[in-house]
DNA sequence: TAACGGGATAATGTATACAATGTGGATGTA
DNA sequence: TACATCCACATTGTATACATTATCCCGTTA
């Protein structure tokens, strides 16, 4: 009856979930931190049993940390973790689309991962990519990431991806928009998608050491962007994630605990 | 005060996990049955809200699945799943010794490494290799392994390795003892023992490709091992975890192509 | 002054009552 | 007889009260 009401249409213990995950991305929950239930139960207004659920969920996704006496902290991440995150999931989407060489593609299910990349072309066209565009790159990168996983037809290893890529910074198109400010932000959307229809003839030809390189050099690809962008560092702010870095976003924190940006 | 009973020793949460995962392992809860909360709090003995805790860390885990309208069922593999997530390992293990080969590491760390070698040499050496032998074989095999993985010194990684691990039939020691049952056996340890080596020798000079190489084979030496012992159905009972598998294992599950999907 | 101990406080772990929703069966009608 | 609808029941989702444990502060003592 009331489905007008959007906050119906979840349970609590979604809604609790994703309302701190945002607090904990936005950074306003700082790394180490411990997350008190009752505090969880006052900012999200739900009650302390979807909280729990939800911190339960949130450590397996990687976010939190359970700490020996009880409850949750937290996770801190360096920027080593972060680039490893990126090589592992490079690692696997590799294992994914060696899987589909190897396994064969039959012609009509290539076809949806076809029509992805041919989108992709056309954005990719445009000299001088706006903005709406990067924006919508990030779309249907995504979609392109998710086609090529599917198509190894391994449900462990689809799995596996998804729990990988469940960290936003290790997601397929985390950095994308980081990299929109980039100076060879253009450059980098031609040798991407390149990457992309390397991958798709691979797989198509049946090469899967090929299709396996091709990815995890994709992967590096993103890594070396994001390295580069935490140099040039105007528009961190196109990083929300970066609230999570404990230690040396900048060349040399070692000493430091905690880079008080607010 | 009174610690001498055990069940004190851990919370009801991880009793109710442990008790539940036995009953989904040894088959007593089949595939795709649906998971009685109710049902639960009866057989562990605690109340719903740790089993309900319990059933959404064994989902993490992946032994069970939501069902959408709410609750939780076992989940069911087949024969494939459990061959991909092998190899899904020996991949993610094959990336720690790259990692640790490229890192490099110190005479010091590895001389850990180098000890379980020579633990395992020991019971190697053995002709006829007694079932204690085998025994012993799954702690010591299990540490080495997971000696190698902290030497990759990637915590994103080596977390992703664990997950990986958790369902029994994927663990480096899976089918070990399946596997001291076939008329092979000694010569199987024999050629996972020189794996062993290659990749420590690999790591000490530095040969990323190498040490990536023979751990993936040493995951399919595995996967080979468990095609052969599921054919030998003799000792089908040292298999604990075969009864999550959905589909054949029983009937000629072995053409060569996927059992076609229920 | 520093360190140890005890107690108060606040947190998490657990149990259970209540609410809401999905499911199955039975009954009525076409 | 088959199908649809409605009601009753069972099951899960949520809230909250209670139990237990950790933590922190303060006082005492060496």
């Amino acid at each position: 009856m009331n489905e007008r009401d959007p906050d119906r249409a979840v349970s609590h213990t979604v809604r609790a979930q994703l309302a701190l995950r945002d607090l904990i991305l936005s950074g306003r929950l700082r790394s180490g931190e411990r997350i008190s239930e009752l505090g969880a139960v006052e900012t999200t207004g739900v009650s302390r049993t979807p909280v729990r659920m939800a911190l339960v969920r949130l450590e397996e996704e990687g976010l939190l940390e359970a700490i020996p006496s009880g409850g949750f902290m937290v996770k801190a991440f360096t920027e080593r973790d972060i680039l490893d995150s990126i090589e592992l999931r490079g690692v696997l989407e590799g294992l994914a689309a060696r899987f589909a060489s190897e396994r064969g593609v039959s012609a009509r299910d290539l076809e949806p991962l076809k029509e992805s990349l041919a989108e992709l072309d056309e954005l990719v066209a445009q000299d001088p990519v706006s903005v709406e565009a990067f924006s919508s790159y990030v779309t249907m990168n995504a979609r392109f990431h998710a086609l090529l996983t599917e198509l190894s037809r391994s449900a462990p290893l689809i799995r596996q991806i998804d729990r990988a890529s469940a960290l936003p910074f290790a997601s397929p198109s985390g950095f994308v928009m980081a990299q929109s400010v980039l100076p060879e932000a253009h450059q980098i959307l031609i040798i991407a998608q390149d990457h992309h229809r390397i991958v798709v003839d691979a797989i198509e030809n049946r090469e899967g050491a090929r299709a396996e390189a091709v990815m995890r050099e994709h992967a590096r690809l993103a890594a070396r962007n994001l390295r580069l962008a935490l140099r040039n560092r105007t528009h961190l702010d196109l990083l929300p994630a970066l609230a999570l870095i404990h230690s040396p976003v900048t060349d040399e924190a070692f000493s430091s605990q905690s880079p008080r940006r607010t």
